[in-house]
RNA sequence: GCUGCCAUCGUCUAGCGGUUCAGGAUAUCGCCCUCUCAAGGCGGAGAUCACGGGUUCAAAUCCCGUUGGCAGCGCCA
């Protein structure tokens, strides 16, 4: 059987987003699941809106999402090098098809010029006609190609279509399609500046590249027929063509900056898993049998198929993004939670974030936080007030544990009691923590919560946080007594008066 | 305007003629667990399977039409 190969092909016209990442990633998992290749061509044929810039980016966020080629761009095989459009074009490797398209009476000089081509596609619309070039330069003379070149007019190369019958397309995803060819105009496959056009391009380099299946998005399959025509021109065997179902906005409309990120990096600057992005994607617009939620990659790998591709459009869905993220977080241990985080902190040049904090004891942090981290930038904000020297103080806390009118007599009593028995303690572990607070409740006749909650405002200044005791051993009993008492004579000895 | 694609809980989806008064996930709500917040467990609500016709003993599942959404119709890709 032959081998698969299968390609991503990206114009670099600006970030490369979630519906880009979700075309390059069900070509590779088609390539890896095939043991097959996974090529990479950037399609810059765009003279005006390719940047270099866009390129990189293009690349970063691959290689970030870990959608390694086989072939393209730093991994050129010398059989279908080089990987970039402009470069192939420097190779006079469309040229060559394009003249052998006219030779074969494929293919024509045209000379109109593009208000000329507008026009006669307005006044087909008028009469209600498919808006197409009306193919008046198909038969020119010699003279009157003579004619139009002296008059300045640099022509643009016509593709003929083949104007009669149907042209149909077996979908690997959406079965038989037929595309009635009258309406298909004689598109351009060669601009005037000599660059080729999509169109054309996408054709020669597939076939060039040997690419076995085309997997892309459905707002190509009005381009299938023409591209099909060009195989059949060119007596070249079309690839196999699969369709999928485009990734929309939550109000049904194409997704874009309104959506939230458009771009794949923006996710990774959010503090995003590779892998839950991964995960995400893959369950718009494919499933299991078992509608299976959670996958590794290699389970991805092992599972995808084209067979189960849908082929009805999908709303891209930050929250179940966002859960899939905590989710991938969970199952990895504080080690790896680690070492990401600070991956994390360079890419966002966050470094500065973590200065001087101790590394084995934010792990240790990192543990009591763990199930609670769903985005990595999370992370300083869980954690941060273990490293303050002046904890930040959260009013409302404050003003509903510490200082209301119910709880401020006990709580004074419960923080400077502790500062002065904790002085003397030996043990500082967690239970035996604990222990002490539930005994001293019940020594003052009160409930565990009047101990608790003053007590963990007192250490870290807010009401949520990691279990209280565990949080307290970790932070020792030296400083837990140092933040109880800067507690104290911060909200109860300003001279008797409560602040 | 023309052409194509699509149509199951808010969202992602399972379902490929009967075993489904439609299953899972997320979101939402409630309960449990519990020192808070999470996480976890359990449960609820949520879909006249877009609508209308057929075919069939039997349709979410097949066919036709309607409507709606999206896409394409560039010397953009």
């Amino acid at each position: 059987m032959k081998e698969v190969r299968v390609r991503f092909a990206p114009s670099p016209t600006g970030d490369l987003h979630i519906g880009g990442v979700r075309t390059a990633l069900f070509n590779w998992l088609y390539a890896k699941n095939k043991s097959g290749k996974f090529v990479l061509r950037i399609e810059d044929t765009d003279e005006i809106r390719s940047t270099k810039a866009s390129t990189q980016v293009i690349l970063d966020a691959m290689k970030w999402l870990e959608l390694n080629w086989d072939e393209g761009p730093g991994k050129e095989l010398p059989k279908s090098a080089p990987y970039y459009q402009m470069k192939r074009k420097e190779l006079g490797i469309y040229q060559k098809y394009s003249d052998e398209l006219m030779a074969k009476g494929f293919a024509y000089s045209c000379y109109c010029t593009p208000e000329e081509v507008d026009e006669m596609r307005k006044k087909a619309q008028a009469n209600k006609l498919p808006p197409k070039y009306d193919g008046r330069c198909r038969n020119l003379t010699i003279e009157q190609r003579m004619q139009k070149e002296k008059e300045g007019r640099k022509p643009v190369i016509r593709f003929k279509i083949h104007e009669s019958d149907i042209t149909v397309l077996n979908d690997l995803i959406r079965g038989k399609v037929e595309f009635d060819n009258f309406l298909l105009d004689d598109f351009i496959i060669m601009k005037a500046s000599g660059i080729p056009t999509y169109n054309f391009a996408c054709v020669i380099d597939d076939y060039l590249m040997e690419i076995t299946h085309v997997l892309r998005g459905d707002d190509h399959i009005s381009n299938t027929p023409r591209q099909i025509q060009i195989y059949n021109a060119l007596s070249w065997k079309t690839p196999q063509f699969a369709h999928m179902a485009m990734i929309l906005g939550n109000d049904g409309a194409r997704l874009s900056k309104r959506h939230g990120h458009t771009s794949v990096l923006e996710y990774r600057k959010e503090g995003y898993l590779q892998e839950a992005l991964i995960n995400y994607l893959a369950l718009l617009g494919w499933s299991t049998k078992d509608s299976q939620q959670i996958f590794s990659i290699e389970e991805l790998i092992q599972k995808f198929s084209i067979e189960r591709c849908g082929s009805s459009p999908s709303i891209f869905d930050p929250e179940k993004l966002l859960w899939l993220n905590g989710e991938k977080i969970r199952s990895k241990t504080v080690e790896q939670i680690y070492e990401l985080f600070i991956e994390w902190l360079k890419y966002t040049n966050n470094e500065k974030i973590i200065e001087g904090w101790d590394k084995e004891f934010l792990k240790k942090t990192i543990a009591l936080e763990h199930d609670k981290i769903k985005l990595l930038k999370d992370i300083p904000l869980l954690v941060d007030f273990f490293f303050v020297k002046d904890i930040v103080y959260n009013g409302d806390a404050v003003k509903k544990v510490l200082l209301s009118e119910k709880s401020k007599d006990m709580s004074r009593f419960v923080l400077s009691t502790s500062v002065e028995r904790f002085k003397n303690r030996q043990d500082f572990s967690s239970d035996a923590l604990e222990k002490y607070a539930r005994d001293l409740a019940v020594e003052k006749g009160i409930k565990p919560g009047q101990v608790f909650h003053p007590i963990r405002v007192a250490v870290s200044g807010r009401t949520q946080g990691p279990s209280l005791f565990h949080m307290m051993e970790l932070m020792g009993k030296d400083e837990v007594v140092r933040r109880l008492s800067v507690t104290v004579s911060k909200f109860f000895n300003l001279g008797g008066k409560n602040v």
